[in-house]
DNA sequence: TTCTCTTTTAGAATCGTTCTAAATACCTTG
DNA sequence: CAAGGTATTTAGAACGATTCTAAAAGAGAA
């Protein structure tokens, strides 16, 4: 399932970005059915095998303006590169190592029963859980 | 507590590592009663302070050493930076975001009940629970 | 000592990401 | 539709952390 343009058009205005080529073809990417992830390098890639010329630095800044609106999430799993994930819900990760995919947990599927002490100046900004794999 | 210069020595055996200058002065630096969080860099220029010219080179090498040994951990907690921590037992961490400062916590005092399931062709390497907290 | 192998080093190279400044696109308003 | 002003895109330079390279220095064995 794929959004339709005037879809595409509602989440871009309600992100306050105007609607150019290059944020519209990147939305039409990445906001499907079945969440993602993704390194900036890899969806530019993709885009130019889709046929769509836009440089990296478009993707970089489109990326972190719809992280701004809250439509992607950071998932900071590897020294020296950042992935992007479509499913802005409260939840987890599996990381598998070998090849460097991430793949959802969801939230219920980890319960937490007891929290430490958090220090009393302080707030609980999100909490990730990364559960690293191997192949066998 | 600093350990003696024969303690030190045992520990660089048991790496089976060979006994140099700048291991040694880093070894001191690096395992005290107390734990310590720290990224290469802020560990290049405590070693200058302290009056030890070793070059950022050396640090990366050595420090790679010691987690290969068992003495060190990488904990990845922001994009282009690694932290490097002292204490090698299951645990987890605080991230203080606001001036990048990592806390431990111990292990039992976050419970997890329920895991999900791994994916059969996997074995879990590692866990980590990084709580993300903003000052008020 | 001398020989060999390991370690250290300065500086270059690399990689992902951000910055810069110029070109282009978009959106008013006349 | 044209003009003007702002937002966006872009190529390429710059950046920061890390790794690599090749040469010099150090350690250990004979």
């Amino acid at each position: 399932m794929v959004l339709t343009t005037s879809e595409i058009e509602k989440l871009l205005d309600n992100a306050k970005l105007r609607h150019t080529k290059q944020r519209t073809q990147l939305a039409k990417m990445l906001f499907k059915a079945e969440n993602r992830h993704f390194t900036a390098e890899q969806l530019h890639k993709e885009a130019q095998i889709a046929g769509h010329t836009i440089s990296l630095a478009t993707i970089y800044n489109t990326l972190h303006q719809f992280r701004r609106a809250g439509l992607l999430r950071q998932v900071i799993v590897e020294p020296g590169k950042v992935y992007f994930d479509t499913n802005t819900e409260p939840h987890h990760h599996f990381y598998i190592e070998d090849d460097g995919e991430l793949l959802d947990v969801e939230r219920n599927k980890v319960k937490i029963s007891t929290l430490p002490e958090i220090p009393k100046d302080c707030n609980i900004q999100e909490m990730d859980v990364i559960i690293r794999l191997r192949k066998k």
